[in-house]
RNA sequence: CGGGGCGUGGCGCAGUCUGGUAGCGCACCAGUCUGGGGGACUGGUGGUCGUCGGUUCAAAUCCGGCCGCCCCGACCA
């Protein structure tokens, strides 16, 4: 491809709006532009590289028995009443209605349509296992986009769906999921862990994600450096501290004003945040308003309690009406007193003595709080959030918090979708079966990001081998006072491209700093450079984009690579 | 949805407070020079100042509505 004819242009500015590196790097080298909020056109440079983390992708579906195939975009929003998930889903799912009036919807995923399919394909145990897969557009309303292609609105989304006759056949299929999952991100050049997750809106029993580190991760692991131990702080669990035993003391109200923070409330009573217990209220998509209690030195994990109280569409901080409502006092809030509210308290409060709580009354605590003596919880559970420092569940170590990206998940569904929609087959023993589903998801675009994320430096980005637009970048400098500059480097690209291999070729009349800087931001693995110069010192100069390795390379050499391919990574620069 | 910020040529910005001929750098076009790290000079092209309405002799500038984008939070497979 001749730079001079690409569908692209790079800006030497940043732009604004751009923070993360890959935004930045992937806007300025001309990969991507936006259209709107959390959507992108991906121009040339940036189709290639997805088609190509498409392709490692596909083969490592293939190769664990994957069969690709494609649904569709748009579904009748009947399909999603069959599920539940039509009310279930929030605003996220774009509704429309066609020109008959006929409600639809645009696919998130595509669990239904896959249960669709296997209602009408699947009879018999003898069919089964299959697993299948596709690249598709997918388009969820997120309230709020950002990072460039970390987080969007439209998006292809590989998402395989194994479909297996009981529990054992899932976990098979799950595990096989899972060893494809680390080939395909080992080969895209991406450290990711799998850590234990939540399994959310898509239900079912188990739920791994595949996590890079990132600082601008936007959610937080726990992890342990002694053991490996890894998980979504959602839903990790880890070992609580022990309160000591003590007496309970009477009850007493004290006068503490201006104290509607913990802080505020330790600082002004001269006591640890962990003698302290903290209220804090959500409401839940039915309504109903969740009274938290944690100790004062823990935070509320929002998901462990959206599970401890089966919170149909989720909760949301309750309003200061809604709090007052149940008769209780924002800042000097505790369940004492309180009436129309579930109150879920966290073990290791409830295990706590005499820990210091709001009195429901502005300016005022009350000391010696114990459960159940002074209040009887709903519900007593861990919903904490995990701390730095806190033990390792599994070795007694010390876990740190990271932010990661998730860059793969892949999920146990069970029959959920099935049992709604009436998928079965009929098994060996003659009796109908529900199928068992599991369902895998891999973002492309957030994936090319990451690898951007992974692998750049201050001039731009740095291509893995495997991902790469094109394996090399051909600079032609003082094409003007040497013929044989443009010969040899024209000669190059139609080789290249009749052998297959198409290379990018700066046949432009510019600066050899603006050809150098541009080859270096635009981040091929190898730079080809023909000039007087190399061809005096015995033809092309090679530079390793990664290592900035320079070495002259004679031009038959050169021709043979760009035929049978440029040494690999471990040969240097040759 | 809450808080903050921003919309002026492809990118980055000034001009808005204090109304009076739309500017700068980069990019782009032509020419000359230069030719291994975003080079120099000369001359050019390109903008209904997000949008609709109002005030005014006159609006990028003042007033109001709407739209869009970014950041933080909420939210999120």
């Amino acid at each position: 491809m001749r730079l001079s004819q690409l569908f692209f242009s790079s800006l030497r500015d940043d732009p604004v709006e751009a923070e993360m590196p890959s935004h930045r790097l992937l806007l300025r080298a001309g990969y991507i532009r936006q259209l709107g909020s959390g959507i992108y056109s991906l121009l040339p440079l940036g189709f290639r590289v997805t088609k190509r983390v498409e392709q490692v992708v596909r083969e490592e579906m293939n190769r664990i028995g994957s069969q690709e195939m494609e649904m569709p975009v748009v579904h009748p929003a009947d399909l999603w009443r069959e599920s539940g998930r039509y009310d279930a889903v929030g605003p996220e799912m774009v509704r429309f209605k066609d020109r008959a009036g006929r409600d639809m919807v645009l696919a998130m995923t595509h669990e239904e349509v896959v249960a669709d399919l296997l209602r009408d394909i699947v009879k018999s145990y003898r069919q089964l296992p299959m697993m299948v897969y596709h690249f598709q557009t997918k388009f969820r309303d997120e309230p709020r986009a950002r990072g460039g292609l970390i987080r969007v609105r439209e998006f292809v989304m590989k998402d395989a769906y194994s479909i297996d006759r009981d529990d054992a056949g899932l976990d098979a299929s799950y595990w096989a999921q899972h060893g494809a999952y680390v080939r395909i991100f080992e080969r895209l050049g991406l450290e990711a862990i799998a850590v234990a997750s939540d399994v959310g809106m898509m239900g079912g029993s188990l739920a791994h994600e595949f996590m890079v580190l990132n600082p601008a991760g936007e959610d937080v692991l726990v992890l342990c450096e002694q053991c490996g131990y890894a998980a979504n702080r959602q839903v990790a669990v880890v070992p609580r501290p022990s309160p000591a035993a003590e007496d309970e003391l009477p009850t007493e109200a004290i006068l503490t004003p201006g104290t509607a923070t913990i802080a505020d409330l330790a600082a002004f009573l001269g006591i640890g945040i962990e003698r302290t217990a903290k209220a804090t209220f959500f409401t839940t998509g039915d309504g109903r308003l969740i009274t938290a209690i944690v100790r004062g030195d823990f935070e509320v994990n929002e998901t462990k309690l959206v599970n401890a109280v089966q919170a149909t569409g989720g909760i949301r901080p309750a309003t200061l009406d809604e709090i007052k409502a149940a008769g209780m006092e924002p800042g000097y809030g505790s369940p004492i007193g309180a009436h129309d509210t579930t109150v879920v308290v966290d073990d290791l409060a409830a295990r706590s003595p005499n820990l210091v709580a709001g009195a429901n009354r502005e300016g005022y605590h009350l000391r010696n709080v114990n459960v159940p003596r002074d209040y009887t919880p709903d519900l007593i559970t861990d919903i904490t959030n995990a701390r730095e420092g806190d033990p390792c569940p599994d070795c007694g170590g010390t876990v740190i918090l990271r932010n990661g990206i998730e860059v793969g998940n892949i999920f146990k569904l069970g029959t959920k979708y099935t049992d709604a929609l009436g998928a079965g087959y009929l098994g060996e023993d003659g009796e109908r079966h529900s199928i068992v589903m599991g369902s895998y998801g891999i973002g492309l675009g957030r994936n090319l990001a990451c690898i951007v994320e992974a692998h750049h430096d201050e001039k731009g980005i740095a291509w893995p081998d495997e991902v790469a637009p094109y394996a090399a970048h051909l600079v032609t400098i003082g094409a003007a006072r040497e013929p044989r500059v443009v010969e040899i480097g024209d000669r190059l690209h139609a080789l290249a491209a009749d052998a297959g291999r198409e290379i990018l070729y700066d046949d432009r009349d510019e600066s050899p700093g603006v050809k150098f800087t541009d080859a270096e931001l635009l981040g091929m693995p190898w730079i080809v450079t023909i000039s007087p110069r190399s061809l005096a010192a015995g033809g092309a100069e090679v530079t390793r984009r990664t290592t900035g390795e320079r070495s002259t390379v004679a031009i038959e050499t050169l021709e043979s690579w760009l035929r049978d391919g440029f040494p690999g990574p471990e040969a240097g620069a040759a």
